[in-house]
RNA sequence: GGCGGCAUAGCCAAGUGGUAAGGCAGAGGCCUGCAAAGCCUUUAUUCCCCGGUUCGAAUCCGGGUGCCGCCUCCA
């Protein structure tokens, strides 16, 4: 069995062939660093990091870029609305990106080139386009002629001529100068509006339009020809067509072998949306109390092709899940002696994992296996039937597994300090005295300050509520 | 108007022709001084609705309903 994925282009499940036998080549669309991003963006990082790390475990030599675009409309707008430069409101949000990035526990990619800081890439690459025919003039700003790439609307499967001028309503088709209105903007010429924001370059002073930032660094990183290209579902048109005409008519080569889309999440079952009250950046639920990693499983768990709810109600289940996870491994950790190695359950488990991971990353199959295992584990656990080699083999597939979902760590919690070891003791005392009510007083002070006692056959454990 | 996706228990969510994974929540039991954790049993005769194909469908087909996405810069 290899990794197949889902492949928007194909629209079917294929085989993961990579260009270059074990290495695979990533290319993810990233933000626009304008505002803090939301849970909904987290999820399309999330998958991505999944599919990343899932390469890496069935042994790929992963290369992941995602870009940062700094500058674009929207941009420029908060530029005038605040008073702020580019520079100032990009750097900002950057940091704030890569903050909640590593508190979702998402890995960083090997590279995060900036559109501001590849102007002459992209200028290069719209001179070749020029050159070959494939761009013309209006007002200053230079567009894609989309009739000279025939192959336009294959990742979509949209056919370019019915096409819609301002279908979505987004739109007022009267403020663009192209020659029709499917025509896309390579460069934009410099007007009032954009302020500071401009290059001077042999194309004029203006500014990259949005899609070529895209093919222009992920060539650069990546080569002309790459394995997988990443975005949510909604990239997939204009922006990923966008992309691949570009691309192919500058370089005449093959662009991406598997296009890979992430669908929308809802909240409460609703579009999230400010007006409904439902819209959620990171920061708003870490300022509610909620656990990132539980966070982090909740965007996890549902495959990526789905689209997902999140809740609070699911929110606390991730909780609940990673503790049941935490006990687990509290558990196998403090297992001694001789016994059962484990080694039947482990291999059901990771064989189980792979069969369904290996199926277009499905990961809440994935998920249940674990869950399985961890059944199976405890029954031999309470039976006492396990022993330490056992227990070693259990850890350290769960390890195996945390490289791939994240979830399956030691939880990084504090030791407890002496005084509440203490105050353990000191009910371990009342119990042997059959003095229960004592015991119980303190193990409910204990509880108070955040510390459940649960007594095993082997003593008292103390651990954070 | 065009194109596409989704609809599975109280919640989250796998399963795409062979008789409903898993997590959370709920109920009962074992264990425990009592708990907690763990384990066991239980919780959808049924997978949005109506037809059809089939020995057999949540899974395929047709028609509805609802939600969501795209149709020029939203993950």
């Amino acid at each position: 069995m290899t990794v197949h994925f889902y492949n928007s282009l194909t629209r079917r499940k294929d085989p993961f062939e990579p260009i270059t036998a074990g290495k695979a080549a990533i290319y993810t669309c990233g933000p626009t660093i304008y505002n803090f991003a939301h849970i909904g963006n987290f999820r399309a990082y999330m998958f991505e990091d999944l599919l990343r790390r899932y390469l890496m475990f069935r042994g790929y030599d992963v290369k992941h870029v995602m870009n940062l675009t700094d500058v674009e409309d929207k941009l420029i707008r908060t530029c005038r609305e605040t008073g702020k430069s580019l520079k100032e409101l990009t750097e900002f949000y950057a940091q704030a990106f890569f903050e909640d990035i590593d508190t979702l526990g998402i890995l960083r990619a090997h590279a995060y080139p900036a559109a501001t800081d590849h102007i002459p890439e992209m200028v290069d690459m719209i001179k070749t386009l020029r050159e070959k025919g494939h761009t013309y003039e209006a007002k200053g700003s230079i567009y894609f002629k989309l009739s000279t790439f025939p192959d336009y609307g294959a990742l979509s499967h949209i056919d370019a001529d019915t096409l819609r001028t301002g279908g979505s309503g987004r739109v007022d088709a009267d403020e663009y100068e192209a020659e029709e209105a499917r025509d896309f903007a390579l460069w934009k010429a410099w007007d009032e509006d954009d302020g500071e924001v401009f290059w001077e370059t042999e194309l004029g002073k203006g500014r990259p339009g949005w899609h070529i930032e895209c093919s222009a660094m992920s060539i650069k990183y990546l080569g002309n020809h790459f394995d997988i290209h990443c975005g949510g579902i909604d990239n997939m048109f204009p922006h990923h067509e966008n992309e691949i005409a570009q691309a192919r008519c500058a370089t005449g080569q093959p662009f991406v072998n598997y296009w890979l889309h992430c669908a929308h999440l809802m909240v409460d079952g609703r579009k999230m949306s400010k007006s409904l009250g439902n819209f959620h950046t990171l920061r708003d639920l870490l300022e509610k109390g909620l656990d990132p990693r539980a966070i982090r499983y909740t965007l996890l768990a549902t495959h990526y092709r789905q689209p997902a709810n999140f809740t609070f109600e699911a929110v606390e289940a991730a909780t609940q899940a990673l503790r049941r996870i935490r006990d687990f491994r509290i558990r196998l950790a403090e297992t001694t002696g001789e016994g059962d190695a484990l080694q039947e359950e482990c291999a059901a488990c990771e064989k189980a994992f792979v069969r369904d991971m290996d199926d277009d990353l499905n990961i809440s199959g994935a998920l249940g296996a674990v869950f399985n295992f961890i059944r199976d584990v405890n029954k031999k656990l309470d039976a006492g039937s396990a022993g330490r080699e056992g227990a070693d083999n259990a850890l350290a597939l769960l390890d195996r597994l945390d490289a791939v979902t994240g979830v399956f760590a030691e939880a990084d919690e504090e030791a407890a300090p002496q005084e509440i070891l203490d105050q353990v003791a000191a009910r371990q005392e009342a119990r042997r005295n059959k003095d229960f009510a004592a015991a119980d007083a303190i193990r409910d002070a204990l509880l108070e300050a955040g510390w459940v006692i649960e007594d095993t056959p082997d003593g008292a454990r103390v651990k954070r509520a």
